[in-house]
DNA sequence: TGCACGATGAAC
DNA sequence: TTCATCGTGCAC
């Protein structure tokens, strides 16, 4: 894709406002499907999230409480929160409701849409190749280099809800159907 | 100060 | 099913 390309893409494109992600977790998380992620050049398609709800929800890190891990999460919404995984892997969630919730919504597969070229199916795989890390934790998502927009036309899909992946320690907040995706996506991580 | 354990991904 | 690899939270 040339540059020409690129900035007529960029244009149209609408960044989502702070009020966005001042909402019910589980309307932003399904909301956030079909909608595209930006990092400098880099924009892929949301195809893929789970909803983590707060304090009460034990699949959610903020079930510890307000630590200096978790405090992005307990602070104002639409703020990247990103954590290192497994000691190797990078996760890429955004802030919901208002501050002092501690919920957000975990991006978990997206689709290639302009100058990304490696595999973006799974939290860890497309924080790589967004090129996302550390550095972004508590990123402002309404920025100029980083953020999540609507697209001017956004293609119709049929949205699936499974529980959510890799939290069988969390008792019965392990089977909530909080996991949601783009049915038929190519990019999913798990079938 | 030490240690068990991941919101993962890849190999076997 | 096992392993790489390290920050976090909690026990001591």
């Amino acid at each position: 894709m040339n540059a020409t390309l690129s900035v007529l893409l960029m244009s149209m494109l609408n960044k989502l406002p702070r009020a966005f992600y001042a909402r019910d977790t589980v309307t932003v998380a399904k909301e956030l499907l079909g909608k595209y992620l930006v990092h400098g050049e880099k924009i892929a398609r949301i195809v893929e999230v789970e909803a983590y709800l707060g304090a009460h929800d034990l699949a959610c890190h903020s079930a510890k409480g307000v630590t200096p891990r978790t405090a992005v999460m307990y602070g104002e919404p639409g703020y990247a929160y990103v954590y290192l995984i497994y000691g190797m892997y990078y996760c890429t969630n955004v802030v919901t409701e208002s501050a002092g919730i501690g919920s957000a919504v975990l991006l978990r597969a997206l689709e290639p849409i302009a100058h990304v070229t490696a595999r973006t199916q799974g939290p860890g795989l497309l924080s790589r190749a967004m090129n996302i890390d550390k550095q972004l934790n508590a990123h402002d998502l309404l920025s100029d280099n980083f953020y999540i927009a609507a697209p001017s036309v956004e293609e119709t899909f049929t949205l699936i809800a499974r529980p959510r992946i890799g939290v069988h320690y969390a008792q019965e907040w392990a089977q909530a159907p909080l996991r949601f995706y783009i049915q038929g996506n190519a990019f999913i991580s798990k079938p």
